[in-house]
DNA sequence: CATCGAATTCCGCAACACGAAACCCGTGTT
DNA sequence: AACACGGGTTTCGTGTTGCGGAATTCGATG
């Protein structure tokens, strides 16, 4: 009776815990207990509760000299990767098509989830025989040259950590020695591009080069890929090197510094 | 057993639809209910059921044709008005300390909340009277200088709006006839500042001016506020011309156009 | 038409969120 | 100093309501 809205899959606590944020969040500064259960009519108790939660959460925080709070920095973090995500998307578009143009291959734009690559852009060559891979789908990082190129440019210790994972095999050529995935990365971060030659799926390949942000950091990665039977490895060294030139020039309007070489 | 983690004030819905607000929006695109539940390893059941929560909330959005989730306008306008308020305070700041070094008053800076307007920064003058506010207070709109100078420039439906709320009685001297409140509002539309004489609080006086928004929105507010005894007529309108070009300032700063006088 | 995977709906159960009230603590008051 | 007050925290018994397994529908695909 108190809220038969419409939706019967509404759960209550957690709509009304995102009330709770909601205004703390606008209010534009340090809101205590007693004012947010006011303003929303819900009992102190469950209050307290939520604000807890969403501070555990850090979507909120606490500022234990004033026991007020704010918004978080979980919801900054949030903001700023769709604002980033965004970004980089507007600005890649125009050169995808450039791109997807100049090779009549399949382009791609990918950022760097949590231990895989996540597909947010891709331009689809008019072939019949074309390579598909769907905005939204993840591939590990280790069997893509999207992956390859973020985790080159990813700092040592993260990139440690990234290769601690067990690495699944996609196809009979994934790469899974650590050795020799290191030897390649090294590759990669001297030559500012990576390759994968139907590691990640048969009959496949791919060319991908970071996109940095503007600490340097290989927020997302764009890439060429195509069926290893129509890309010579002289055409796929023109691609990398494309490739490498038009991230670079995304990266640099992300705010990024050009690396120095080597 | 689950997640005896440590506090104990924690609650599990709100806390698990967090991570599933968190996945979706750290995705960077459209993902789907199943790899959600997958992901986080929560049932699909309650899955569904954070992702219709969320989707009704507005933290996300639900695309029908793919069925698939992302972030919402919710989560967008959240981190703008966040943005947007740590931006005015910024800016505000060093023109603050200047003109509370100029009058030796106490400056304040406010934004629009629903109905009120909320502190967000002030700068104490150095005397032994002086007027006090706190960050965080919210203060009903039109029984301040704050106040008034934001509804002068809002768009006339939602000042209607606004009006049409039962006003408080703050002091003998409040303004509460709505005749009355509109021909001060469109004097200040006039003279770009506003000036509230002991409505607020007794024996106190304010001066505000409007700070707008690339929209020419009004978001906020900067103020002088003195002991009604301290601010003969004279000083006040010298106060109100520095306010009007200090906030146009800020305005110009946030992309605001100069609004053509008259 | 059959099949599969995905999303939605159903339903019975008990976990756990709820909120009143008690408690604690720092502030300001007499 | 004692006191009341307001705000935050904790306790605790109750019953709501969130849970998730299973059944169902939906929509692609062959």
């Amino acid at each position: 009776m108190p809220k038969t809205t419409e939706n019967p899959y509404v759960v209550q606590p957690v709509m009304k815990a995102l009330k709770v944020l909601e205004l703390v969040a606008r209010h534009g500064h340090e809101i205590a207990l007693t004012a947010v259960s006011k303003e929303l009519r819900i009992p102190k108790t469950t209050t307290f509760r939520y604000l807890q939660t969403l501070t555990a959460a850090k979507f909120l925080d606490h500022n234990r000299a004033t026991d007020r709070y704010t918004l978080g920095p979980q919801m900054r973090a949030i903001a700023r990767a769709d604002a980033s995500v965004s970004k980089i998307r507007t600005l890649a578009r125009p050169a995808m098509t450039e791109l997807m143009h100049e090779f009549n291959e399949t382009v791609n734009l990918a950022v760097k989830g949590n231990g895989t690559i996540v597909y947010i852009d891709l331009i689809e060559a008019n072939r019949s025989l074309r390579m598909q891979a769907r905005i939204g789908d993840s591939h590990p990082m280790h069997s893509t040259a999207l992956g390859k190129a973020i985790l080159a440019f990813l700092p040592e210790a993260e990139r440690q950590r990234q290769l601690d994972l067990p690495l699944t095999e996609r196809t009979g050529r994934t790469l899974l020695e650590r050795e020799e995935i290191e030897r390649q990365l090294r590759q990669v971060a001297r030559t500012g591009y990576a390759t994968e030659m139907g590691e990640n799926e048969d009959g496949a390949m791919c060319i991908g080069a970071p996109i940095l942000d503007e600490n340097g950091y290989p927020v997302a990665a764009l890439s060429i890929s195509a069926p290893l039977m129509r890309m010579p490895h002289s055409l796929a060294a023109k691609a990398g090197a494309r490739l490498r030139e038009i991230a670079a020039g995304i990266s640099a309007r992300l705010g990024s510094q050009p690396a120095a070489a080597g």
